[in-house]
DNA sequence: TCTGGGGTCCTAGGACCC
DNA sequence: TCTGGGGTCCTAGGACCC
């Protein structure tokens, strides 16, 4: 019989920020911006904070409004990954299969580990314990024998608490659930959901197959006919195919100005840049994303024939979209780029393929992200002018690194 | 109340080839 | 002399998650 735990720690930037600082113990704290900030949102809410009303992804500026004795922090991410990793080691002694999710949830494959672990309930309650006495945080957990299941269950547990399904009641669980908590049923599906009258998970039950693809479309429709079954999806199974790096910017204030935003786009392929190096990954597909003033959103991208080689490329690969993309005089609130379609490096690089300008300048930037790696605090660039001259005088590296620190 | 940042997956349509 | 069908790769946009 399978049976699945889904973890997940309750306002975990929130609690961790409690435990480091007792003062704010028992008090509202939201962590994702100091009420001044302009265009920030709420990245967690401690439980105090929520009693206000305050929740994730709501603007700091409207928490304030509703919370102004609140304690607001911007947060400690290196922190956070710390806690997490603490966590997620505790979690591997109760399973030799943990899947995590996010930096704060995973699933535990308990599947017959009850002569190790006692009955799943029982498994369930002493990780908990575990969790709180090694680190002082809280767990919500949900216990059912597929992964989909557990996770609506956790959710349904918080905060601190355990939500058991037992096998058998799957598809009676899913019948009366509310659609509000189908998990991967966002804003827009919930409104499909109102339109069509489905208060409850029978609702959906009651409909064939394809009526359900009708409204919903080919995936999701089968997603859904197969979820209020009580059978789970499938896509928690598989591997990971595609992966993709980005990066992005909002800025507190529109901008018009190339300048201005061409030299954030710099600063956002170079940190692209490096962390491409660092995963020793390769991408032949660049992307542009531009969100103007009006919250209207487009993006562009291109395949080339050879992989992203050096930050100069990438960034000459990025202005070539933004270039063709951007109608001038339109004010931009955010400027983003990626790399998507990663490949593993493939063991030796075509090397042969570089100039040599070309290899001078991978291995330069190779240089600063080995540095940058072991003094974290160097905080080791190039200066866009450098890059402008370098690639004025076609990939001869002048001597005046032009690295700020 | 104006709406972050970093990801994944899906859809629809076009280009191209056999 | 008016137009099939399948496969693959690519692009733009959107929904959703934490």
């Amino acid at each position: 019989m399978n049976c699945f735990i889904h973890a997940d720690l309750d306002a975990f930037y929130a609690s961790v920020e409690q435990l480091d600082h007792p003062e704010y113990r028992g008090k509202p704290v939201i962590v994702g911006g100091l009420p001044g900030d302009r265009r920030s949102v709420v990245s967690t809410a401690s439980y105090e904070a929520r009693a206000f009303g305050v929740h994730s992804a709501m603007p700091i500026v409207q928490a304030y409004r509703l919370c102004p004795e609140g304690i607001y922090l911007r947060g400690r991410m290196a922190r956070y990954r710390e806690k997490s990793a603490v966590v997620m080691e505790i979690f591997s002694g109760f399973s030799f299969n943990v899947q995590q999710l996010s930096i704060d949830e995973a699933f535990l494959d308990i599947s017959g580990a009850e002569r190790v672990l006692g009955p799943p309930a029982e498994a369930a309650k002493k990780l908990k314990e575990t969790v709180h006495q090694k680190t002082g945080l809280t767990l919500s957990v949900g216990l059912a024998s597929n992964k989909y299941i557990a996770k609506i269950a956790s959710g349904m547990s918080k905060p601190d608490g355990c939500f058991i399904i037992p096998p058998g009641g799957e598809e009676q669980f899913m019948r009366s659930l509310p659609v509000g908590k189908i998990w991967g049923a966002g804003e827009k599906t919930q409104e499909l959901f109102r339109k069509h009258g489905f208060k409850t998970g029978d609702d959906i039950y009651r409909l064939p197959l394809d009526s359900l693809t009708a409204i919903f479309g080919s995936a999701f429709g089968n997603f859904l006919y197969r979820a209020v079954r009580g059978e789970g999806a499938a896509s928690f199974d598989e591997e990971r195919g595609s992966h993709s790096i980005s990066a992005e910017r909002t800025f507190p204030y529109d901008l018009y100005d190339e300048f201005a935003i061409e030299t954030a786009l710099f600063d956002i392929c170079q940190n692209l840049m490096f962390r491409l190096l660092d995963l020793r990954w390769q991408s032949r597909t660049v992307a542009l994303k531009i969100r103007y003033e009006d919250f209207s959103t487009e993006s562009a991208r291109e395949t080339f024939s050879s992989p992203v080689s050096t930050m100069n490329e990438l960034y000459e690969r990025i202005l070539g979209l933004f270039r063709k993309k951007y109608r001038a005089g339109r004010g931009i609130r955010l400027i983003g780029a990626g790399l998507l379609n990663l490949e593993t490096g493939q063991g030796a690089r075509q090397n042969e393929l570089f100039d040599d300008g070309e290899e001078k300048e991978r291995r330069l930037e190779e240089t600063i992200l080995e540095i940058n790696h072991k003094f974290p605090g160097a905080a080791l660039k190039r200066g866009r002018s450098w890059l402008a001259q370098s690639s004025a005088a076609a990939g001869t590296p002048n001597a005046g690194p032009g690295m700020q620190d």
